[in-house]
DNA sequence: CATGAATGAGCCTTCATTCAT
DNA sequence: AATGAATGAAGGCTCATTCAT
């Protein structure tokens, strides 16, 4: 149990640290720091610094958006709507739309990475389109490619400048 | 014009092991020496390593395809027909689409590369928007927003996959 | 009687990893995984490394061998063929070998083992010497030295090229 | 020139620190401040710690001498003779006999050092026995050993105990 | 323009040692 | 006695950058 804590307290202040300095400038030092524990210890639960960055990339995608919608039950629009909803909170917060640009840049480096991402293109988007729209054909995996191709889109952009709300309801009547 | 050569050979040679290794990851060494240059010498065409980052990373951004293709004159769906094919051209290179990401990544560290994505995102947005809807409202912009998403998402995704004509056709039919 | 079954078995891993790679780049983690106890219990029983070092080197040295041998109360040949049947016995080991090597070399930074080898070259060999010859002199003292010099350099090489029992023989043949 | 000059000096530099504090004990910190250059350019010419460390133990090993003697043309007496006051004369600096040390206790986790001192005991024996007997027999390649071992073990004890000379002559007619 | 030796700051990682449990 | 989490001091090594030639 304190053993959760602790590591869990360091990948925190790993997502804080990489998000701000990004994966490569940021230190290990920096990390220990802002989790308040001695630069042994992070050493202790990950054995390596990309080992750290590999667990703090898969917590940047949205893959636990999108896996946790579709746990649901979720149908239809219903379950574009949640996903959107979902995506776009995720996002809202700088950290993670930095972190989550980060993450994708490193998939060739990182297999580790680039396995989840494959996950997430493949396995999830076909499962979405077949709870979407019932079935599935390359009509239907195009649409729910742009659906997530738009939401990625908003997380780079400055969030601010459009009303989420206006912004989600435009990109599933315009998938429909 | 010899001094432009070197200079050329130089960033290509940059975008070859920056797309391979990553920006942070990839030295200056090895750089010179896929450039078939000495170390020494990239320091004299480029003050620092992150003036080189910064050379590479803008043109691994889409910005010389919408302004050529906003150059050429075009409208309508023609002019986002266009900027599709140019678009998934460019990216149909493996080392093209690595570098695409990581430049997205550094933008919050790099200002200059901050403000090319929200010339991007802003200004370019914006024309593309008049050209192809001859005028812009929020509507409009969204509309460009998702066109935008659903090429970046094809640039993530394993290319092949999808046949690109099949997509772009696609892609703006739902988006008119 | 447990106490000195825990302490001989931290031992006796230290012997074998510290023989498979070296007394400097083994870590007590390995002595204690080999061991199959906690770090921790390794400095229960040894205040530091250096004193596991020390222990480990001190029983690596022919010390044993020759004070044995003395205390039996050969004489003459007698003495000489026991001494260097139980040295040629006890590096018949890779990992005595290995460690004998190791502990020379570090007799100048460890004063302990230097106290060691000091007390093996000079009292033991006039020991051996007056008991082998029934007199010490400068020319017996040579002697003696040779056949520990034939002996350490037998177990230098690979013990296998030669009979152990000619070379013996011929060594203490020579130095009569 | 002036390269093989740093890199002389460097490897002096090491040889010196390597013999006071050990191979694994010294820094390269150490080693640069005493060659009075950076740290980063002992890694300039020389790869790794450990590459430094096999030069060092290459050039702490007899086979020069032997090697040398060799050269010289030089038979019977003469040869061993030689072979042993240059032997002598070599490990007389305190440097070079605790580096000799450290070089036979490494040979087992340094193949490189292992490679040397196999071609030492095997090659370079058998030279020396046919060199110096006009015939090479398993009798001979065991008087050479004992030599050898003679040899060895005088660079162990402390050389001042006994005049050079007189051991020579005592070891060269002993195994005659 | 061009080279590559030289520098030095800094980072990841290791590991002996301690200590609360 | 026994464990293993926690610490912190180093150390090896990398690499951007400089500069004499």
């Amino acid at each position: 149990m304190k053993k959760q804590n602790v590591r869990e307290k360091i990948v925190e202040a790993a997502m804080q640290v990489f998000a701000e300095k990004g994966f490569f400038k940021a230190t290990i030092d920096q990390v220990a720091r802002t989790a308040g524990v001695s630069k042994g210890l992070v050493f202790w639960y990950f054995r390596s610094k990309n080992e750290l960055i590999v667990e703090v990339a898969k917590r940047s995608l949205p893959l636990d958006v999108i896996s946790s919608c579709l746990r649901k039950g979720l149908k239809g629009k219903e379950l574009l709507n949640q996903i959107a909803l979902e995506y776009i909170k995720k996002y809202s917060s700088n950290e993670n739309r930095r972190l989550l640009f980060q993450a994708l840049s490193i998939k060739t480096v990182y297999p580790a990475i680039g396995r989840e991402i494959t996950k997430l293109c493949d396995n999830l988007l076909d499962k979405v389109a077949e709870k979407a729209y019932g079935s599935v054909d390359i009509d239907k995996r195009i649409k729910i490619k742009i659906f997530l191709g738009a939401l990625l889109c908003h997380a780079l952009g400055n969030i601010e400048e459009v009303d989420p709300d206006t912004y989600i309801s435009k990109i599933i009547e315009i998938i429909n």
